[in-house]
DNA sequence: AAGCCAACGTTGGCGGAGCCAACATACCAT
DNA sequence: ATGGTATGTTGGCTCCGCCAACGTTGGCTT
């Protein structure tokens, strides 16, 4: 039928998506998850590259920033639960990306600290992820992305604020 | 030690959230996902008043607007995964909101019909969204919320859009 | 008419993210 | 000394987004 470059059209081929509702298309929240949907897409297979997840970049990226800190700290830090603190700190103590280490002061704690080793994982990882930012933010202009950070940024703060 | 109507402070309560890593802080994507956390704290507990989530909201709003289709269509319209409807479906014909009938002209279709007590919901959960929406951009003026759902919408088209 | 491929509904499973409850240990103020 | 509380840890849960497989049915091709 046709040549080679052309695409092929088969009866069968249905689109692979239809057009959404306008109840959810005028929906901030549905807009938003589905967006943060697709930002969670790209991080994760950018992350994937490198084995990482997204609980892995924002732990040895808290610890990178804070210091050295205790696992309660990183968790307030970074806005992991504690017991998720633990299982992905697992990971990276068994990568040798991270250490943990008694308080003298404090037997219940542990001193968490990032490795060398740590430091250059996050800096691959920035790396991936920068990339996917870009790839996330391709249609906006340099004006509109500084517009989206900021009316986001409003948001966040808002609701974080325990004096709403 | 002070007056009653003073913030009673005791060296023992910590701060419940620490400050976020400017790493973080100036990630669109990490920003995207965390106020897309946020909206779907809002909208499950809103959803949750009349014993729904997401995923059931999203159906019965497809439904109201393309009218009866197959399960397939459905999926398509809505983004949620075939199987991921029947397990919905299932919920939403157990409360009577949803009628599946077999389409005589295809045996392999369902025709999926929303009742009258599924419109009827419909309004209920859309009134109890519609709140919740207002919470999420309480921050945010008029002009400022069209430029978010603006921007989202950008995000949103382009890759979502094949031809990308 | 036969054969083949594609779509449909359904079942069962997976992983990531965000939570919560409980517990033993250790700290600290009273 | 006692009681309240923070810490690390285990185990569990829900929601959302996916994927693979299977039996059935439809429809195009030859």
């Amino acid at each position: 039928m046709g040549a080679a470059n052309e695409i092929a059209y088969s009866p069968h081929m249905e689109q692979p998506s239809a057009p959404t509702p306008n109840r959810l298309r005028t929906t901030p929240s549905w807009l938003l998850t589905q967006t943060a949907a697709h930002a969670t897409r790209l991080v994760t297979t950018a992350l994937a590259t490198r084995h990482a997840r997204g609980y892995h970049y924002r732990l040895l990226a808290t610890l990178a920033e804070t210091g050295p800190a205790s696992q309660a700290d990183l968790g307030r830090h970074s806005g992991i639960d504690r017991s998720d603190i633990v299982a992905t700190l697992n990971d990276l103590a068994d990568r040798h990306l991270v250490r943990r280490q008694a308080d003298p002061t404090d037997r219940r704690r542990n001193i968490v600290h990032i490795t060398p080793a740590g430091q250059r994982e996050l800096t691959h990882l920035q790396h991936a992820l920068d990339t996917a930012q870009d790839t996330l933010l391709a249609p906006l202009n340099p004006t509109d992305r500084h517009e989206l950070v900021r009316l986001l940024d409003l948001l966040l703060t808002h609701h974080s604020e325990p004096e709403g």
